[in-house]
DNA sequence: TACAGTAGTGAACATTCGTTCAGTCGTGGA
DNA sequence: TCCACGACTGAACGAATGTTCACTACTGTA
């Protein structure tokens, strides 16, 4: 082969990543060569070293096994401006990468996902069996999404100011405002939505 | 020992949940018994036999190795004082990247993240500023949300048949039925969607 | 045209891996 | 008290693993 081809990397690290969605974890060297047609392992171990000089993977802590690293999860971001044109991309020459993970979650540890039941925000595009990242926290603004703890269960509904007090407000209008009487507990403020369609 | 021990195994479970935790990977069996305190690999063999019977582990569909179960990401909550009626919730534990991720990627290789732009989809639940997951591809069946090339320029509609030729629908009742004239040029497929709420 | 750098080859090596199996230990039920 | 069962031991085995090294093939550059 000849110098340095990103292009041809690029191909590797796709199937590694179809690969990583499919089984959770990375191959051997020796499935790698067989996944990219190599003939020796030694090929494997050499694409896996310019991998992760590049920060798609890393080795583990404990031992000395390969484990994705944070470049690893990038997705192409597609600008809308650009045409047509497969964005195969290793360093982002033009097209900007993507981390679902980052963008959605800035502190895991408050994090908490919860699945939608109902259609009480349906007005407000979340629909049933859509997932809400919420972060845990009592401290919320009216007009801020909230999940919130109504007769020992959780609701999802706007946090709204009527008269000085604190409600709760579908958005749908088949739905009534809900006016705690007593204190009106907050479990979380939503800062985002994730839903997957049938595939 | 003795007769079935839950309580033993749900501390070992716990150990396993802390290693991968930190690095990313179900460890071996001669690192099981170490980490267990085991003298022998064959423990941790029947320990993961327990655990995957218990729906913790699985087996990689491409080789025999280890992978999460469902019930491995699975939170107790309970540290969390929480009440009954608590939803399901996947709490995503400390750097947990690929938690979202893997939830909404399957084909990473030929998946593309793009930005919506306008309202044409609002009242599927779309709205200007989210971000959908497309899969690149050109088989798509009526009825899917796919990302069409019309006039050099990305467009979101569903994909609807019309007197036996497809049209892209919008979902708002301001925009009108596009009817392309010769060749429909199909980018990709909505598969997911992300949104995040103000920060 | 010659050279340097890179991708992949092919074989060797010690190490680690998962599996198997006979056996030990301790507990709960009969 | 005895016994069955499940957790764990300990050693053996072949298969798969990662590493190393000398080598070939190709490309872009000087």
């Amino acid at each position: 082969m000849s110098a340095a081809n990103p292009e041809r990397d690029a191909d590797y690290l796709g199937r590694l990543r179809d690969y990583y969605a499919e089984n959770r974890r990375i191959p051997s060297f020796q499935r790698i060569a067989e996944l990219m047609g190599f003939a020796s392992k030694a090929a494997a171990s050499k694409l896996m070293d310019r991998l992760s000089n590049a920060g798609f993977f890393e080795r583990a802590p404990d031992d000395d096994a390969w484990i994705p690293g944070e470049r690893f999860f990038e997705r192409p971001l597609a600008d809308t401006a650009v045409r047509a044109g497969a964005p195969d991309m290793i360093e982002s020459s033009q097209g900007q990468l993507f981390l679902v993970d980052r963008y959605l979650v800035r502190q895991p540890s408050r994090t908490v996902m919860v699945p939608v039941k109902g259609d009480s925000m349906i007005d407000a595009g979340i629909h049933d069996g859509d997932i809400v990242v919420v972060v845990r926290t009592r401290a919320a603004n009216a007009g801020d999404f909230v999940v919130a703890i109504v007769d020992n269960e959780f609701t999802l509904k706007e946090l709204a100011m009527e008269k000085g007090k604190f409600v709760l407000k579908p958005h749908n209008l088949a739905y009534p405002i809900i006016r705690p009487q007593g204190e009106l507990e907050i479990f979380g403020v939503v800062t985002g939505l994730v839903r997957r369609y049938r595939d």
